[in-house]
DNA sequence: AGGTACGAAATCGTATACGAAACATATTGA
DNA sequence: TCAATATGTTTCGTATACGATTTCGTACCT
């Protein structure tokens, strides 16, 4: 009993956080792409993500299946699957699929940001406005990530919420880049971020919101696709 | 080379509509949840599946295991999968995800959406229309989802255009019985969809649309919550 | 030399087998 | 009689094994 207990304690905790080894590897593979130890592109053989976790590949197998339903990984029968890649049409797609679901989130989200997150999402940008004068694309990505988070975190609809997150996953290994490509959208971007705070504090009705929360991330598209020379999204 | 040829030519067939047998399970067990084979709350056995369908349990673990990404299935660790349910909630949050992704596909494809695409709408409509006099719900409703995949199939962006897909899908076993609960909403419904054919015949801006469209979902979702005396959305 | 055909290695796809967890049921004690 | 525990059955979770497919390198033929 009692060595029983140990080592379920021990265990335990590993369990609790971890869940089943396909939740498990479904967790690490989709942190590797995330964080960018897995490039796009990067091939993800099976037998070997299996090896390196520790556990056979039917769990692994099953980690990609999810993955691939959420356009994190692509899938090839027979060949295997890779790293969804960011061509400039998929990050194009992408962005405008998520200025659509984060406007709405964040126009629902809207009514039950607090004092206390306007406070905070204040406090970040103010971090993103001193970022610029030695500017880190890095760092000021992952604040606006940040600032954003506060925004719409509270969207009701979990529905939508979880739309947000893959869409922003989909962009995680292009997205420290993206402002590299375009620092002079950094700039506009912090205005804006004040902009939409005012908007909110307010109390601006819903159809406001959602359009700038919109507009904003499509001006980003924008300037991104003037760098590249890529068609324009109203051309479509 | 020809026999090669021969070869793959014969059970090409086979191969291209069949797939790997995960696909297969996968087709087979989402047909299945759509078309009500499977009712909400089903219970999901993995071998029994497997047992019918003539395989074993893995590929069937990994079509569960995108279908659960998909939302069309719950699962609980050591429990089993159920096909999702459509409570109250449920049916909420998705319309209402339903209403903003429909509503911007409609709205991007309408610039694609030729003459001929009208002309079917409206004989769609106008079978509608007919379809109210000895009211049939179920048909009706397919026509419904007939009526709106012409304007929104055209959308250039997969991804919102998936989303769109895939919300439908969720909705499809309830489906069948929405008008059946709200038939005076039919009326309106089928008037509102002559009034969105207008808008996109004249070429009204994208935002005109999207809000018609939008709203036209969304006035459903409402008279079905007043049915069921269940919260407003703009109370959320 | 260039291209094609063959073959080996790598990798995926699926079946089977066994262990673990959860649920239902029976049994025992108060 | 009721509650708590023990037991059995169902079902899931994962490992291992083997067959199928693709890919790449090499040798051979033209």
């Amino acid at each position: 009993m009692t060595e029983t207990a140990t080592a379920s304690a021990a265990e335990g905790i590993t369990e609790i956080t971890a869940g089943s080894k396909s939740e498990q590897a479904y967790q690490a593979i989709k942190a590797r792409i995330v964080e960018g130890t897995y490039t796009p592109g990067y091939r993800l053989v099976l037998a070997a993500i299996a090896k390196d976790l520790g556990f056979s590949v039917v769990p692994v197998r099953e980690a990609i299946r999810r993955l691939e339903a959420e356009g994190l990984v692509k899938f090839e029968r027979n060949v295997g699957a890779t790293v969804a890649g960011i061509d400039p049409t998929e990050y194009l797609y992408t962005m405008q699929t998520l200025s659509i679901v984060e406007g709405a989130a964040t126009a629902l989200s809207a009514p039950l940001v607090g004092e206390a997150d306007i406070a905070r999402a204040r406090a970040v940008n103010a971090e993103m406005r001193e970022c610029l004068k030695h500017f880190d694309p890095v760092r000021f990505t992952r604040l606006n990530q940040d600032f954003h988070s506060v925004l719409f975190e509270h969207c009701p609809n979990p529905h939508i919420l979880d739309l947000v997150h893959r869409g922003w996953n989909r962009l995680a290994s292009l997205r420290s880049s993206t402002f590299r490509f375009v620092p002079g959208r950094a700039h506009e971007s912090v205005d804006e971020h004040e902009a939409l705070l005012r908007l909110i504090e307010t109390g601006a009705d819903a159809d406001t919101i959602e359009k700038a929360a919109r507009l904003h991330r499509s001006a980003t598209l924008d300037a991104y696709l003037s760098q590249t020379n890529a068609g324009s999204l109203s051309a479509q």
